[in-house]
DNA sequence: TGACATGTGTGTAACGATACACAAATCAGC
DNA sequence: GCTGATTTGTGTATCGTTACACACATGTCA
């Protein structure tokens, strides 16, 4: 199997040769069928037949043709994320949809933070790339760029020369914020990874530093400012959530945050057991995804506290498991924003695309019914 | 966005031009960075770095060198099914996880039983394919075994050429056939499509046709011939499930089957109704898939039967749900197997991919525990 | 009938890179 | 200081196809 030894690729010459016909013949009963009589298509797809011709070769044909049929997706993730990350996956439906629309392969292009990253991207024999959100720093973002090809981001970062789809988060978490920090004293919130370091931990939650425990993790020392994390989104939903605490009167270094590094409720709620306890326990967390919020919900369980009699609680993404968890959420459709970037990447927007902004909508549920 | 002018690509000889280089140093120092002085790298990098050189063209290498760093996937269902079906995105985890361990790059080809399809595979720019289970008259196959690619076939079918992985069916099938029928008097099936056409419906199960009815759906009239299937996975379970309730001393004509068209549960309870109501409702189903047990499950909760008291029940593939609905079924790692699809597909294989069987077991829950 | 469009076949010249072979410079060992 | 091995740079040929321009036959319309 390994070890086969690689037959030799039968050329378009032969098959020209074979049938009777020019190579230009051949090339053209592949390529633009309507462009060669009945007869010399099938004397072509005879001699094809017979002499076992597989078709024009893929790297020849994109070489001369300068198209490759080829959606790129990169993803800022190690690459069985696709099919395991449930909102990725979500995502990856959309562009999956558009693909198959319009007759295209979708190629995964994993990048995992290694410096071989952007040499994958530059050696990705596609025809435009649809970046799923990465951080500002990302190198593989100016590969993508000094490739000229269509490119859309979602989520971010921006780039001139780049297209961008978002929602905006910062409005979402504002007014999931508004909701589930409604009354509370003692505010957390779950964030993704706010770097591309990746590091996850809990902060301390000034100003009773003094009694709190040190904090664990990784994280360095100190709060977290969200004007400094170098993904977008995140960025901008820890923005909205500090919006929404100001306008309770709170300050921001009241809040303590759990980062995740990974989007999942098994970590999440490892972080959360600890945003729960202590003597500064908080009693309303805002996470931002419903895998997290998901997390939150069995630690709290297991300490016995009651959602939301003890704790609000407020999700993100109105996953399949929001609704009978009766988590408070940000509905918005990954899907529908995945097949908007392949459109726009594939250079076939509709007019909804270009004109209308992302939308998302508050969904209220008892996680946040603080009684 | 769409209408950007395609700006003209930078070529390897600029780039050699104006690092005051040959041509040859810079393609080395891009393909084989040993092979050029540190010094010359240097040079190269910075007048790339000036020029804007996106870094040498795939589809130039490709043709040249022979190699893509892509491995293909072909999904002999619509390309949205790789992210939505719970068993297609774990096998293709583990080819996802096989692909980032050797840099390679995973471009899906989706192929929905159109024409075109056979086009799709011969233009996909790969260096070798793994073939998601397919029917075993599907042309898609001859065209990658035309292409002489190293190809994995995982499930069905077996072609000369072409490697192979699956469990075994049959085996696993009489397992969880004997558990689910066993004490049963009317068994019923609740299968995956048994062609490429993907009829869907229910048989009407003999010999008690004359008082039965027509049976629903598109399903051409009479049984089903489980060695007429074209499905490898799908004929070989069948069989399984005719060998286990052989032994009961059952004849396979008294066992109503139920043909789903999708992996989905929401279908499956349809059809599930069908095949529990009526004169010849059935009292134990085995399912080719947990996602359709559920299904089988809803329906019966919706009819008001127990299970395992009027109905014993069986899946397949011990996916997360089946636990906790106490569910009988086949485990065995898809993600596994997706690995080693593509472990053996790149050519490197480990000791076990080769002389070891892949394996399943059966794991026997409540819904399988007749009174 | 002439003028002009349409349909169909062909030859030539790239597309942008790498394999290969060779040459010059450098280095190790004695 | 000589030999042979290693390092590093270069020129040439070629990978397999399609864009383009052209040639000729046929069809259409006034």
């Amino acid at each position: 199997m390994s070890g086969r030894a690689a037959r030799r690729r039968v050329t378009m010459a032969e098959v020209a040769r074979a049938a009777g016909v020019s190579v230009m013949t051949v090339s053209y009963a592949y390529g633009r069928p309507g462009r060669v009589s009945d007869e010399a298509r099938a004397k072509v797809r005879e001699a094809a037949e017979r002499l076992g011709y597989p078709g024009p070769h893929p790297g020849a044909r994109s070489l001369r043709s300068g198209r490759t049929g080829n959606l790129g997706v990169v993803l800022g993730e190690h690459l069985t994320y696709a099919f395991d990350d449930p909102q990725a996956t979500r995502f990856l439906s959309g562009v999956a949809q558009v693909c198959a629309d319009h007759g295209m392969a979708l190629t995964l292009v994993p990048v995992t933070g290694s410096p071989s990253d952007v040499d994958r991207v530059t050696e990705a024999a596609v025809d435009a790339f649809v970046v799923w959100t990465t951080a500002d720093d990302d190198p593989v973002i100016d590969a993508i760029s000094a490739t000229g090809l269509p490119a859309v981001v979602h989520g971010g970062p921006r780039r001139d020369g780049l297209s961008f789809v978002a929602a905006d988060d910062r409005a979402a978490a504002a007014a999931v914020g508004r909701e589930v920090f409604a009354g509370a004293r003692r505010p957390g919130v779950l964030s993704f990874p706010l770097d591309r370091a990746r590091l996850s931990g809990v902060t301390s939650g000034a100003p009773l530093d003094d009694a709190a425990p040190a904090g664990s993790g990784t994280l360095p020392p100190g709060g977290i400012d969200p004007d400094a994390s170098t993904f977008r989104v995140t960025r901008r939903r820890l923005r909205g959530y500090r919006d929404a605490w100001a306008e309770t009167g709170g300050e921001w270094s009241w809040v303590r945050v759990a980062v995740c590094s990974t989007n999942s409720a098994r970590e999440a709620e490892t972080l959360a057991a600890e945003l729960l306890t202590g003597p500064h326990a908080c009693d309303a967390i805002a996470a931002m995804g419903d895998e997290l919020a998901l997390g939150v919900l069995r630690a709290a369980t297991r300490l016995g506290l009651t959602v939301p009699g003890d704790l609000t609680l407020s999700g993100w993404d109105d996953s399949d498991a929001a609704a009978p968890a009766g988590l408070t959420t940000i509905a918005q459709s990954l899907r529908d924003q995945g097949a908007r970037c392949a459109r726009i990447a594939l250079g076939h927007p509709t007019p909804a695309d270009r004109d209308t902004e992302v939308t998302w909508h508050l969904v209220s549920r008892t996680s946040t019914l603080r009684p």
